[in-house]
RNA sequence: GCCUCGGUGGCGGAAUUGGUAGACGCGCUGGAUUCAAAAUCCAGUUCUGGCAACAGAGUGUGGGUUCGAUUCCCACCCGAGGUACCA
């Protein structure tokens, strides 16, 4: 080979590791294990762009590199593949979902193998798959047959609990509920109708059947996210969006709540991650209070941060979706209530949110009593208080909360003001260190004591009670989609009804249409061949559903978070048939030990995969009650955006530099038309699209600069760069290192082009380190002791820089090391060899051809030992030590470099120039770091 | 508003527990090579002044602690991400 011919060394070495399954990870070894897992992709039918490999590229080094060091390695791929685009794209053109994501998998592998990826491919996994979803299935059915034991802490089956209800009914039960269970003895239990029972048990379930507001558009017969409503319409259409109970599968991961925040400090997450899920969590101990209504038997419930606060209570507000404020309004406020209600329901929750700024309301005519002083407190209704949050209902405190204030102003509700030296002319005083007064018996106290000197008094005369809010809600499972997991569920007398595990799985059915029915059905409720024959056991024609013993399937699917909830476990055992994967497989693994992504999962995936770890662990499945201890964000590669600016009303462009003479509309323009200089190829830009063909160009010196500007990466941003150009051009090793060299991993950058030169340059000296001519030369000579010293404290510069995911900096130590060997013309085996180990988790490929002709034929690179520095060669003869007087550099001197502290003072202090330097001033102190600085302080 | 992270040359970015700020790369300048260019190699490159030695300033702004601060403390400004009538 006379050149550093990447190309063909890519393809000699993809091709040798796929053949020879290097990177097979077995389940029993001798080493110890390490798990290395990315987060699986959905595979776009836009394919990989240069930012998607930036996560999988630095855990592949961090996977070569602990293969070198003995470990075990697990470092599996796959692909989230259940997914709303292949949907739509089905919806569009009639292609069945799952043949679109076959092709867009086929593209996604062929991407990643020309990138060098060390994933053990024997082990990928589907979330479409039927062999996979069997598994998302079986795990719904166990969390459909649990229940959530709060004296335990755990999950625990339903069955159990049916036990406790035929005996002693669930008074005793300290369960996680819905909030309107009813309480009823062992003998009611027994006369309830096996509908009722079945009602009462989804109020138990962890998941379970319930009626959830959602955003409904009947247009596109569908639920839509809150997202995808703007203003009251749908994003996509524009169609009217409203909000309607549903019946929807639940999550009850509020049940989990208090785990999933506590255990939140065991992780080693970046801070900010862990941040965004506390506040997701919305952990807020407070108190709640009973308040009756006057002239009725009625009461009701609220929740506080500020019990200390009830004296200041000078009007209860609750929501307008409460369901006490039909009962206790009276008739002279009725037709305003009912008015107000209305209004409240048409805007969505987003408006909600965003028209704060000004208070709206209605009085109800009916009052509250103070249970500390009788006081009658009038009762209103406000949107401002969210059904979904606390009780519903708040007790409203003007002299200590800024929106009770805001409201009280707004309606003219008088003010009490409880805390000292308090100015209530302006705003409410939510300091919390305010001391109290007319307040009773907590006058002169702050928050901090009288909050719980107040729950003490609620408790004993049974009016409140000490409380734990969250604002976490539980989580709608079901989708009105196609392309998800189906429920393995049927409905017999109106009951959900589990399908027997044995007949798992419940296979996605074919249907003629991917939209929804007519009637409003999902698009399940296309389907033929989608009923249960319980008498059979099988899946049969919905025309059959009037016979006695078939009965309608679920027509819902699962969210898109179902199947990657679990899927870092099934690598473990991923052709396990008989359980979603083996006791000893689990036993072996265990957990993932390095995870990596991106932080758009914080509030998501990651949080709905922690609930269902810990809800298998509860079980016993799972070993560990948190799969992944350490975790590393990486950051997105932005898109380098380039512009050119159109005349207005023309077809005329006018360069960058000119465009403020003129009125002009910037438009992208793709970026693969533009040079490293900005300059636009204009004849390919007419050739882009037809009405570009006769665009004509005000140029600046000849040459059309283009615009720039850096945004998120995608295709209608004309901004894409794809891996695959970088690696016909420069090689994969050149990517992988140069995305790598680009900055740290977690933080958000722009790709450009402008430095892979440099990294490619690196590769090639590094090359020809090895070679005279373009032939093969290493010499057999011992190295210099100068020579040494390069190896050993790159070794030991990169194999930290590895330990501390600090990849951008191992990349610059690799190139210093290559200039000042290239400077020695060092061409000496001994030298040579170790640092193409320490190379190849960066750059394999090149690595593993020097490798070859190093002559190690037939052994790969991968299982040799990563090499170790030894302290001897990295000490110094002699240091130049900065001579410092008061801080600031005056001298320099050059001593041995293994002077102990003392010795260096003395040798510093009897220097001549020292002495001169010192002369007519008082030496104070004296100032000895070894290794580093002497600093004389001085007068 | 609140929470988290950040602010260092023309650019991307380095700097162990406070100890010679600007590693490495890009770009730029000069030189070598070449008929010429590309490529490659060598030298220089924080700013200001100076031919230079050198001097002064300098890590968002202002203050503080320290012999010494990019690093620690206080206040503020700016940016990114998250979140929001959460009672």
């Amino acid at each position: 080979m006379k050149t550093y011919d990447f190309n063909q060394i890519d393809r000699k070495w993809q091709k040798y590791w796929a053949e020879n399954q290097t990177f097979k990870a077995e389940n029993n070894s001798d080493k110890p294990k390490y798990y290395v897992l990315d987060m699986f992709p959905y595979p776009s039918g836009a394919g990989l762009h240069v930012g998607h490999p930036l996560g999988y590229i630095a855990s592949d080094i961090y996977a070569r590199y602990k293969r070198h060091k003995g470990y075990n390695v697990l470092h599996p791929m796959g692909y989230d593949s259940f997914g709303l685009p292949a949907e739509q794209y089905a919806i569009q053109t009639g292609q069945h979902p799952a043949v679109t994501t076959e092709q867009n998998i086929k593209r996604y592998r062929e991407q990643m193998d020309k990138i060098g990826f060390s994933f053990d491919w024997s082990r990928e996994i589907r979330t479409s798959d039927p062999k996979y979803y069997k598994w998302t299935q079986w795990i719904f059915l166990q969390l459909f047959n649990s229940y959530y034991d709060k004296d335990k802490n755990q999950a625990r089956p339903v069955s159990e609990l049916i036990k406790v209800f035929e005996t002693e009914g669930n008074i005793n039960v300290h369960a996680a509920s819905d909030k309107d269970t009813p309480v009823f003895s062992a003998a009611e239990w027994q006369n309830f109708s096996p509908q009722k029972k079945d009602e009462i048990l989804h109020k138990y379930r962890i998941t379970y059947l319930a009626d959830a507001e959602v955003n409904w558009c009947p247009a596109l017969g569908t639920v839509l996210a809150n997202d995808e409503v703007v203003n009251g319409v749908s994003e996509r259409g524009g169609h009217p969006v409203v909000r309607k109970k549903m019946r929807q599968w639940m999550m009850r991961i509020t049940a989990y709540a208090e785990r999933l925040l506590q255990d939140l400090d065991k992780l080693d997450w970046p801070e900010s991650l862990k941040e965004m899920q506390r506040n997701w969590i919305g952990k807020s101990v407070g108190a709640s209070i009973w308040f009756d209504i006057d002239g009725t038997d009625k009461k009701f419930e609220v929740f506080t941060t500020r019990a200390d606060t009830l004296f200041g209570a000078t009007f209860m507000v609750m929501a307008p979706e409460h369901e006490l404020v039909d009962k206790i309004t009276t008739d002279e406020y009725r037709d305003q209530v009912k008015a107000y209600q209305e209004k409240a329901a048409r805007k969505s929750e987003r408006e909600r949110m965003t028209d704060s700024k000004e208070k709206t309301g209605q009085f109800t005519g009916a009052y509250a009593i103070n249970p500390v002083n009788n006081a009658k407190i009038p009762i209103w209704i406000s949107d401002y208080v969210l059904a979904g949050y606390g009780t519903g209902a708040i007790m409203a405190v003007p002299a200590g909360d800024q929106r009770d204030y805001e409201f009280a102003k707004q309606f003219d509700i008088p003010i009490i003001n409880i805390f000292e030296g308090n100015d209530i002319s302006e705003k409410a005083n939510e300091n919390k260190d305010a001391v109290l007064i007319n307040s009773d018996f907590l006058n002169g106290l702050p928050a901090k004591e009288a909050i719980p000197k107040m729950i003490k008094k609620l408790e004993e005369t049974g009016v409140g009670k000490a409380e734990i809010n969250y604002r976490l809600r539980d989580a709608v499972f079901s989708r009105q989609r196609y392309w998800g997991e189906p429920f393995p569920i049927y409905y017999k007398n109106g009951m959900a009804t589990a399908i027997p595990e044995k007949h798992l799985p419940v296979e996605l059915p074919e249907v003629e249409k991917y939209l929804p029915t007519e009637d409003g059905q999902p698009p399940l409720g296309n389907a033929k061949i989608w009923a249960w024959d319980e008498a059979n056991e099988k899946i049969v024609s919905t025309d059959l559903i009037d016979n006695e013993t078939v009965f309608p399937m679920e027509l819902n699917t699962m969210p898109g978070w179902a199947g990657s909830s679990w899927y870092f476990n099934r690598y473990m055992d991923p052709h396990n048939d008989q359980a979603p994967f083996g006791k000893e497989a689990i036993e072996y693994w265990r957990k993932v030990d390095l995870y990596l992504g991106g932080s758009e999962h914080a509030t998501g995936h990651l949080l709905y995969s922690r609930f269902w770890q810990k809800f298998l662990f509860d079980t016993g499945y799972v070993p560990e009650p948190e799969y992944s201890v350490k975790l590393i964000n990486q950051g997105m590669i932005l898109g380098n955006s380039a512009f050119v600016y159109r005349i207005n009303g023309t077809n005329k462009f006018v360069s960058y530099e000119l465009k403020n003479d003129y009125d002009t509309t910037p438009i992208h323009v793709d970026v693969n038309m533009v040079d490293d200089y900005d300059y636009l190829d204009t004849e390919k830009f007419k050739a882009w699209r037809p009405d570009f063909a006769d665009a004509d160009f005000i140029l600046k010196d000849g040459k059309y600069k283009v615009g720039r500007e850096v945004e998120k990466m995608s295709k209608s941003k004309y901004n894409v760069v794809n891996p695959d150009d970088i690696v016909e051009q420069y090689g994969a090793d050149t990517l992988r290192m140069y995305e790598m060299f680009l900055g740290p991993i977690e933080i958000a950058k722009p790709w450009n082009t402008a430095g892979l030169k440099g990294v490619h340059n690196f590769l090639r000296k590094f090359w020809t380190l090895f070679h005279q001519d373009g032939i093969f030369d290493v010499s057999l000579e011992e190295p210099t002791e100068q020579e040494l010293k390069i190896l050993h404290k790159t070794i030991k510069k990169v194999t930290e820089d590895i330990e501390n995911f600090s990849f951008n900096t191992a990349v610059s130590q690799f190139m210093i090391a290559v200039n000042e060997l290239q400077k020695l013309k060092t061409n000496k085996r001994k030298i040579l060899s170790p640092l193409v180990v320490l190379l190849s988790p960066f750059a394999p490929h090149l690595a593993e051809e020097l490798w070859d002709e190093l002559g190690h034929e037939g052994q790969s690179i991968s299982f040799e030992p990563y090499p170790q520095y030894e302290e001897r060669y990295l000490k110094e003869s002699t240091k130049i030590y900065p001579v410092m007087f008061n801080g600031k550099m005056r001298h320099k001197l050059d001593l041995p470099a293994n002077m102990g502290k003392d010795e260096i003072e003395q040798t510093v202090l009897a220097d001549e120039k020292v002495k001169s330097l010192l002369e007519g001033k008082q030496l104070i102190k004296v100032i000895v770091v070894p290794g580093k600085i002497v600093n004389l302080v001085v007068k």
